[in-house]
DNA sequence: TTGACTATTGCGAATGAATTGCATTTACAG
DNA sequence: CTGTAAATGCAATTCATTCGCAATAGTCAA
């Protein structure tokens, strides 16, 4: 096993988890993956590595990763969520409304103003999350 | 009919759909709303003013009303979206962890850094939205 | 006003993402 | 190795939202 498999038993041991196949299959997957996959491909994906994983393992398994830290759900507008390995520095998201696709968007300046704003309000964050829909303008 | 009344199928108008009964009364229903109803408290709601609408209609109303930029879809994670009328200016929302409470934030600064973000990868911003999960602090 | 045209509605059925019950398998502590 | 609870696969279920279709009701022109 890889250095990075071995990463993952580690961490899914430290959250608590036992460290089973599908587990280990679905965060190789994302750590490799340079998109942002739903459940659907993630199960189609994971597939390849073990044909036996189902739909409902996946689901299972997003949610205790989720929960346990390791990955990021991406809940968007009418379409299934799409999920990440959990990033070390929090990120919003642009998503291009002609072609769907999702890029990742640094600012730790608009993390302090959004954690000054809650401040304010007497609210300490527990999570934040910024959605741009944003159109390419022409070059 | 009261002027907002009037204003309401004045916007309908404006927007290039008919003014019925049930569009009248979800607009209504919302510019009143302190809170920001799901489609079922809609109709809950809607049913007070007029028994017969259905839980389609609502949905399709809302949709309409979305499309034409008079009422704001807000999704939340893991529960039915929610809805409030367009805000003059856009806002964001903190939703309080605990009690699932919804408070609007302000904050043109954030806008405005969001805006040179988008810009600086060559996007024009179609709409942009931001979700904070927080926890009361202990007064 | 009236009639005609078509958008809108209500109803129930359908969809699709996500969850769950249950029997079986598997990880892992002792 | 063995026992036990956690995790899995499968099928069935849930629940928000959408859709097909026949009936109704806005709107516009005469």
């Amino acid at each position: 096993m890889s250095a990075e498999t071995t990463d993952f038993a580690r961490a899914l041991r430290e959250a608590g988890l036992r460290v089973t196949q599908q587990r280990l299959a679905l965060l190789s997957i994302l750590m490799d993956a340079a998109d942002h996959p739903n459940a659907d491909e993630l199960l189609a994906r994971a597939r390849g590595l073990d044909d036996s994983m189902s739909l409902a393992t996946v689901y299972r398994t997003l949610s205790a990763l989720e929960e346990a830290g390791l990955i990021r759900k991406l809940s968007l507008e009418g379409e299934p969520a799409r999920y990440e390995i959990a990033p070390v520095a929090e990120h919003d998201h642009l998503v291009d409304v002609e072609t769907g696709e999702v890029i990742e968007l640094e600012s730790d300046e608009i993390n302090r103003l959004r954690a000054e704003l809650a401040a304010k309000l007497g609210y300490e964050i527990v999570s934040q999350h910024t959605l741009i829909r944003a159109r390419k303008l022409r070059g």
